[in-house]
DNA sequence: CTAACATATGAATAGCTGCTCATATGTTCA
DNA sequence: TGAACATATGAGCAGCTATTCATATGTTAG
């Protein structure tokens, strides 16, 4: 095999990657859990499901910030909602949750 | 058992959560994934070290803005470098890395 | 229907973040 | 040493984001 030139590198490197329309979304994605408050809310769904107030008073926050960030979090099929009577009940969508989840503890763990 | 009531809830579910501190760091932690230009970055290191102009090429952005983000990259202990003359060569940390980057690729493909 | 409660949402704002330009630092070679 | 190149860094700015307050919407019980 050849030397690779600097201009192979790059666009041989291109090649490879993911398109970056997927990359962006990929971010997107990481972004939900880059903010402490989502973050703090996902963990506590990992016990069970629970209400908007519940969870607002496990975070120490108030209700209204709760409810805009699991808004965030459903847009991105993070957690999913039963309404319950006057209740919508939150838990998590998904187990990959929390794998990722414990992947990133085992890094700040080091 | 006894059913629970709201405050039971609410303090079982703290007790299960790891600390606000380990939390927080955790968001740290996925906040550079969160954005584009840093996972163009570690995706395109995937494949080999590169230096920091090929890493510009290949990403399509000022040198000075690739310098920036592989210094937060530094700081988050996902990059390491290598100096070798006037060039720096910059290659994966960890091998976790690849793992979090396809778990979440999982998630966006459903 | 009305009151009371639970949740969702819009607007405003303060703080953060990423990008760029200009420039400093570091390295090699003549 | 000085010129040329590679990288790092500081300042400034534009755009984004998380929070809050106020309020709208939805639900139940009386």
């Amino acid at each position: 095999m050849a030397d690779h030139n600097h201009s192979d590198i790059v666009e041989s490197t291109r090649n490879s990657m993911p398109s970056a329309d997927t990359l962006f979304e990929l971010a997107d994605f990481f972004k939900v859990f880059g903010d402490s408050t989502r973050i703090r809310i996902m963990c506590a769904l990992f016990e069970r499901e629970l209400n908007v107030c519940c969870i607002a008073d496990i975070v120490g926050m108030e209700q209204s910030t709760v409810s805009h960030q699991l808004r965030v979090l459903r847009q991105e099929n993070l957690v999913k909602v039963r309404r319950d009577g006057k209740q919508s009940y939150y838990s998590l969508e998904d187990e990959h949750i929390k794998l990722i989840f414990e992947m990133g503890l085992e890094h700040i763990m080091e």
